[in-house]
DNA sequence: CTGAAAGCGCTAACAA
DNA sequence: TTGTTAGCGCTTTCAG
């Protein structure tokens, strides 16, 4: 059933049909009743590709991330979806897989769908599509300091506030050797969040020690792999923080089986906060950053810079949903940046460095600062049956 | 840029151009070498909607899940998309998050953007669209028990293996009373599982108590909610299964919060096996389901069934993809089902029951079979500095 | 094997 | 205010 069925059992034009399911205002309230009866006794839906072509707008919006897997992006997606149905769209998600190959057909996918927008919250986009993006009118938003171009818009995340709080949080504490589990390097976001744990330390003049600045890869497996490096190391620092929560979670994992204790052999700190962070055990000490906070003002971004030339935008998407409102009210910005805040939730997996134990026991020999004692000395947590 | 702009480069009609792109085989190979060569000089991109306009096909697969919080769920949309992808199609995620307005907004937007197929991965759509799938030949599957339909086809998890290697694991440590924390008892899937527990405990000669049947929400919190209201009872079991993954590690962090320990005080088991548990603290014991199997079964189960009458289907989607291959084998099937297997993955935190322990010690006080010691005698493991 | 032409279902001028 | 009409970019007959 198409709308030229809607027309003639309504018996008006196809015209005003389109008029009426879009709202245009100047539609008969008579006429406008009859099609809205029609439509709703056939159930009428429009086809969405149709409109698309026409119109020249799909109202769908590109939401690029790295790994869908990562239960941050979940909760990212989640909020974005709802922002987009909100004001009408729909996303078309891309998980990138940390591939640039994945990534191209990514972007190439969300070219042939004619996004209106596309959010790319994982490590750059070749300057290819960016240009191609550009060529066709196409706003874009990055999350994180990205290449400056024109139509090219950044969220930044103020990594400096969430990471300080954690590093004065430990130092307070009394921790003064801490190590910091980073991302890929390869991604910009790693090396802000890299970069503001290093400049923390600078700030409470504490020098960083390379071997405990180790690469991981934003995973749980990476998270154990690292900590296992760190426990390798002739010196071992007190303290750890990561660049995500699911490093942190493969730490934690790490020093239990190496049945070291949090926090009592090693302060652990996370970063983004995800949901599961209150639940690990002990519960998480974490930045957190705002996925509604991210979601929301990178959707408002894009579509306050919607293709303002092609298209006026009457009306709304949907047969049912009302319009989404304000979207036309902010001018077109080039080089805008929301900022997004981060900031320090303490829970249990911070406390004094193992070394300030030892000082609280005088009877207990002296030992080394950065070492923890043998292992074979520390009794198992649970001898299995 | 568009067909005509290649066309008219390459000295050809649009519609040897369209039969080039789509790989249709009796182009003479001299003007398919020109149109290539044109198509990408100008990074030709063909539009997505008007391909589906026309061809009735949009290559987009629905897949609706419950909650895209909940880990599973995005391990099975990574598989989900891998296969989608790998045969030429993309897919539309819609989220339901248990409610069934938005359920049936999902299936709007999923009749609005002309899906070829769409796979329920969550509990029952009304009625009213699934006649509308059918009337628009639109073949669909779900996972579980579904209403019987034609055009239906459900993907048969066997639930009752994997529980019941599960169950006997318990059994075999010497556990009698087991607790079952199901998910939401409106779903389906739910509902199998709970009975499947039921069946597997009615098997060994095991009766349930109702008091230790129950109803999570398949959630974190549910979990840990579901757990305290277990330890607030006069009589404890002294394991747990859960019906998902998620559930159990809100358990582990009721534990937890509770001074009590896993697997001394109660064995759990959990459902999905998620990557993540391989990492709780400890490593979760659980039963396997395949994602991949269930992605993969699904796709093809749809894929089968597309549209026979409309639409032949020549070629492929893309530009750059080759075409998936072996979509058109399988006939027609209306009540097919593949079986989903699920098996028992031992980890650590199943073992005795802690009555078993004090059996061990013929010194200990005879204790109450279902009561643990007061939280009072017992240590606590971590006192915060 | 190729090209011309007829739409797919809808929106947006433009006229009435 | 409403209807008529010309496409949106592409696929797919149907002649050549």
């Amino acid at each position: 059933m198409d709308i030229r069925g809607v027309a003639a059992l309504a018996r008006v034009s196809i015209a005003t049909v389109s008029r009426t399911i879009n709202h245009v205002p100047t539609v008969d309230p008579a006429l406008a009743a009859r099609v809205w009866k029609v439509v709703h006794e056939l159930n009428y839906l429009p086809n969405t590709q149709a409109r698309a072509l026409v119109s020249g707008r799909s109202r769908l919006i590109g939401l690029i991330v790295s790994e869908i897997t990562n239960p941050f992006f979940p909760e990212l997606i989640q909020e974005f979806e709802q922002a987009a149905v909100a004001r009408g769209y729909e996303i078309l998600i891309g998980s990138t897989n940390y591939e640039s190959k994945t990534m191209e057909i990514c972007a190439r996918r969300m070219l042939e769908r004619k996004v209106d927008g596309v959010a790319v919250m994982t490590f750059g986009v070749e300057d290819f599509f960016l240009d191609r993006f550009a060529a066709e009118n196409i706003p874009y938003v990055f999350i994180d300091p990205a290449p400056s171009r024109p139509l090219n818009s950044v969220l930044a995340v103020d990594y400096l506030a969430g990471i300080s709080e954690g590093v004065q949080h430990l130092a307070v504490l009394g921790h003064r050797n801490i190590a910091f589990i980073s991302g890929p390097l390869s991604r910009r976001s790693s090396l802000s969040r890299k970069e503001a744990f290093l400049a923390c330390l600078h700030s409470i003049g504490l020098k960083p020690n390379p071997d405990w600045l180790i690469e991981g890869d934003h995973t749980l497996d990476g998270g154990r792999d690292a900590m296992q490096k760190i426990l390798a190391l002739p010196h071992l620092p007190t303290a750890i923080m990561c660049s995500n929560d699911m490093t942190a979670i493969g730490v934690q994992h790490a020093l239990f089986e190496a049945d070291l204790r949090i926090p009592d052999d090693f302060s652990l700190i996370g970063f983004d906060d995800i949901h599961l962070a209150e639940y690990t055990i002990p519960p998480l000490t974490t930045i957190r950053m705002s996925c509604r906070d991210l979601a929301t003002r990178a959707m408002e971004n894009l579509l306050s810079r919607r293709n303002p030339g092609v298209g006026s935008t009457p009306s709304t998407a949907s047969t049912t949903q009302p319009a989404g409102g304000l979207d036309s009210l902010n001018p077109r910005q080039d080089q805008p940046s929301a900022t997004i805040a981060t900031r320090l939730i303490v829970r249990r997996t911070t406390g004094l460095p193992h070394r300030a134990l030892d000082d609280l026991r005088p009877d207990a020999s002296k030992q080394n600062t950065t070492s923890l004692p043998p292992r074979a000395q520390r009794q198992r947590r649970s001898a299995r049956p």
